[in-house]
Formats: C-alpha cells, structure tokens, sequence
DNA sequence: ATTATCTATAGATCTATAGATAATGC
DNA sequence: ATTATCTATAGATCTATAGATAATGC
C-alpha cells in the first residue's frame, strides 16, 4: 500500500518490447478498445489476433494472458453496448410517475446518446453473423430484456393500450429497428450535433409508436 | 441451334465431379446464390472460397473460371440488392401525377418488399467494413442516388416543403436508417407478413417525415 | 480445338501453446 | 517466487495459380 500513484510505478513482469505513453487503462481495458477500433474499422473476421494485441502495445501471443481469444472480447464489447441502456430501461419502467410517452421518449433519447457516444460504432457489432451462435447467449439476453423494457412502454401508452398483440409487436419491431437502424446511418453525418440527432429520433419513435 | 432444351444437354467441358440436380442457373448465378447464403449467414470475412464453390456444385479452384474471387461476389451481390430500389425510385420521381406523399410511401414499401423477397438477409451486406473501400463504389453510388431519391420525394411533401436543409437531411436519414434498420430488425419475426410490414413500415416512415 | 472442370500445391497467413526471460516482491 | 511479457513455432488453414484431364465441336 501507499505507492499506488498511477506514474512511475515500475510493473512486474517482463516489460514490454515497445513502450507507449500509459493510457491508465489497465491491459485488457485496452485490448478491449483496440478490438473496438478494429472490430468496428476492418470487420470482426477480418482483423486477427495480432491486430488487436499489436494495436494495445504487446505482442500477439501476450493477448492471451488476458482473454481467451476474440470471442472473449466480443462477447465483452457487446455486452457492454446494450447493458447501460437496459439499465436505463429499468429505471424508466419503475417510475410510474411519469407518464409512458414520456418515459418511452425518454428511453429512446438516452439508448441513441448512449450508441453514439463511444468512439466507435459499437451498435453494429450485434449484426455479425457470429453473434447468433450459442457463445453469444448473455448478450441475447439481455438485448431481449431491453426490447422488451420498449414493448412494456409502448404498450404502457394511451394509443398503445388498444393494440392487440401482434399490432403491439409490430410497433416495438418499428420502433426498436428505428433506434438501432438509425445509430447505423448515423455515420452518414457525423457532424450532427448528438443530443439533436437523439432528440429528433425519439420523436421519430414517439410518432411510430402511435402516441 | 434447335437443341437449346435446358434438359439433358451434355456440356462441353470436364464433368463435375459432383453430380447435382440442374439448378437451372447458370454457374456463376449458382456462385452469387451461394455466396448471398453464406455470407448473410456466416458473414463475408468469415466465409471462404471453398465453402461457395462447394456449395455451388464445384470445387474451389473451379470458381475462379467464373469470378477473381470473393470480392467479385459481394460486390455483384450489392449491386442486385440496391439496383430494383433505385429503378423504382426513378419511376416514381418521373411520375408527377401522383402527390410526393403517395410516391415516398410507395417507394418505402418496395423498398421492404424487395430487400425482405430474397431468400437472405442481402440488405444487411451493405454494413460490412469491407464494403467501405473503394473496390465497391459502384455500390456506393447507386445507393447514394437512391437516398437522394428519398430526399427528394420528402422535400416535395407538403410538410417538406418548408423544411430548412440542415432539417431536410436530418429527416432524410431518419427515413431511409428505418428502412434499412428495419429490415434488418425483421428476422426478429419472419413469420410475420412481407406484405403487412411493408405496409406498416411505409406508414410509419411517412409519420417520420412528418406528412 | 475449345471448354469446363479437376488435382496439386506454393506461399501466405493466423491461432494458440510451449518455454524462455526480465522485471518486482519478499 | 511471482508475474507479465517475450520469442519461436506446430498445426491448421486459405487463396490463387499451374498444369492435367475429360467432355463436346468441327
């Protein structure tokens, strides 16, 4: 104890081939946001192992120190997308003061900053082919738990009360194909200021759910 | 000529070694169906050259006979899945008419309904990081002329015609990342009709753009 | 002769493990 | 002694070409 200032500290271990500034993230935090970049640039498949141990300042074989492999760091990149908006979504669903339009509103807003506020677009990942096998299942979850968090606020509406289920399905599909489609398109122009672009496509989905 | 019968017409060449049901299609259409199988659901990286030849009837070096390769493929695949858009857009831009309102919902549902028809997910290629290079402006072009085509109907609707350009692109994005997004989304439920959720998703665009 | 296919393979990867090494900690 | 890293590499690919082969066409 006592020396746990974050310069200078000599590390154990062998040291490093090629020394960079500390960025202050610990190793696996930075493998994990080399595999953002690269995931996101080059393609899932596409970029290797080496890429992404390279790209955090060690060597290919390194990487394995500290995750099992790729997989490892998508699993963790995916869930780390989508679990702050269900956190989100279930703080909304307790707080019945509000009316749904509102909180639905409001969940739209905060999931669109939430996508587009990393540096990379980390909303597409969940399209890779890859994810749809059994590994992925955790994430599934809990992208299942914050869809239904939509169709739960959707229904909770005075236009969504009337809708029968497969109405009711329909709009969450709409609704939630909006705010996902749309964090992809957003790269068209990403220029745009973010809290407009989120203000404007909770609008969007306000007018789609019917309210 | 006078034996042009698809039947039974031995072919010139070297015989497969295996033996399939005539397809019908000729060998690098018998490719590109393969590769749209694969690459939707195992993804393009992921996918290898031996995989789409064998699954064409051929073995992997015979494939280079018809294509230079997996670029090739995605590319021409791309092209397909945007070209019928952009050729309805056209018709519906020359067509004055009908109001813009009538031709942005018409434009939006064959829009649905071309991307869901094909047997796979083709609209979701257009994501891939690989598709970002050069190699594939041709795609980009046509893709960008169709996007034009949406900004244009919109801004020819009553609502679009006092809309500032910053506002007009805004709502041009948000129109065309729901189509795209949405069709992604309707896997979610491929039981549900293409017919309905075109409709549906047409609807819900032109309350977007505000009509 | 022409064509469509095949087999074989060189060259270039890429992943994951084995084992060595160079720090700090005690 | 423990730790984090390194180097080296076996084994498994994958792509694209070279050259052989088995049909039809003339």
């Amino acid at each position: 104890m006592g020396c746990m200032g974050t310069s200078g500290g000599r590390r154990v271990g062998r040291p490093r081939v090629v020394q960079r500034v500390e960025s202050g993230l610990d190793p696996r935090d930075e493998l994990l946001a080399a595999a953002a970049e690269l995931f996101t640039t080059r393609g899932y498949a596409a970029t290797t192992t080496r890429a992404v141990a390279e790209r955090a300042g060690m060597r290919q074989a390194s990487m394995y120190h500290y995750v099992s492999g790729k997989e490892e760091l998508l699993a963790r990149l995916l869930e780390s997308t989508v679990t702050p908006s269900l956190t989100c979504a279930r703080a909304l669903l307790a707080d019945d003061a509000r009316s749904a339009e509102d909180r639905l509103w409001e969940l739209c807003r905060t999931d669109v900053e939430l996508l587009c506020a990393g540096p990379h677009n980390l909303g597409g990942l969940y399209l890779l082919p890859e994810v749809r096998t059994e590994r992925f299942a955790g994430f599934h979850a809990v992208r299942a738990e914050l869809k239904d968090g939509y169709r739960q606020l959707i229904a909770a509406t005075t236009a969504g009360a009337a809708l029968a289920k497969g109405e009711l399905d329909l709009r969450t599909d709409l609704v939630f194909g909006l705010i996902e489609g749309v964090i992809l398109v957003h790269r068209s122009d990403p220029e745009r200021s973010v809290g407009e672009f989120a203000r404007a496509t909770a609008d969007a989905a306000l007018r789609i759910a019917g309210a």
